[in-house]
DNA sequence: ATAGGGCTTCCAGTCACTGGAAGGTCAAGG
DNA sequence: CCTTGACCTTCCAGTGACTGGAAGCCCTAT
């Protein structure tokens, strides 16, 4: 299997895979004319990067997770470990996101935006005479 | 003010603040010494840089906003738009995120975590015989 | 022979900083 | 006067995870 067929039975851009190859997160073995070729065992591992990648696991996780993946004596805790250390990371990113989402609708809310300068919004980024807001 | 006392001041660190320079978003005076000067109206720029930022407006978006904010004449209903185009990109990601999150607490739920090699979340992201989950 | 599509490598750019090296400046202490 | 240490300066490189593009080889069909 060359490049672009694995592209799209991974549904990764081809761009990604060589990226991926150049990580060192897959190997391809290579035709007489200097393409890459890929084997199912590879295309697999391709999918599962591509799935750990959209479930917002880093390279640097998808390494161990493969290699736990490839390794038949892994214990499953290594991988829930891991698992749980990520999802530690989203809650916090989401409670992030949802703290300047309280902010700017609050904000928002008091902004009548029309066409006069008077902006409520302007006036609480320059953060002058405020109390409350972090 | 030089750029330490700044630094202080608006709660940003002097690489940030150089770079801001750097990019155009904040202009700053010189010593005789080459030092850095900075105005109680650069440091007020800053603090609303700062705020901007951690708000999670990108730097393209906060040049905007200081431009706004600099403007006597502007309409606030320019700042809202930006604010709620902002607003709506948060919603997406807290909703990516929650995405992610659901997909992985039903794995690591299911994965018992102990010595043994049968794992639930690695079976999940081999996408083997998935059927309701994207 | 040529046109097209796919493949190769390599380099540069993204975003918003951050770290570090090499060196100038300034105030205090010996 | 000299040194020490804390400042400041510039410039270069690296981060994460790709993405775009240029230059050029390969293969198939017409």
């Amino acid at each position: 299997m060359n490049i672009g067929e694995c592209a799209r039975h991974s549904g990764l851009p081809a761009k990604t895979i060589r990226y991926y190859e150049e990580i060192g997160l897959v190997r391809a073995g290579r035709d007489a004319n200097g393409y890459r070729a890929f084997s199912d065992s590879d295309l697999h591992k391709l999918i599962f990067l591509g799935r750990a990648r959209s479930l917002g696991f880093s390279i640097d996780d998808c390494r161990k997770l493969l290699s736990l993946y490839e390794d038949r004596s892994r214990a499953s805790a290594d991988v829930k470990t891991l698992t749980e250390e990520h999802l530690t990371r989203i809650a916090k990113k989401i409670a992030e996101l949802e703290a300047m989402q309280a902010t700017l609708k609050t904000l928002v809310h008091k902004c009548h935006g029309d066409a006069r300068p008077d902006c409520p919004i302007l006036e609480g980024l320059a953060a002058e005479n405020r109390e409350g807001a972090s």
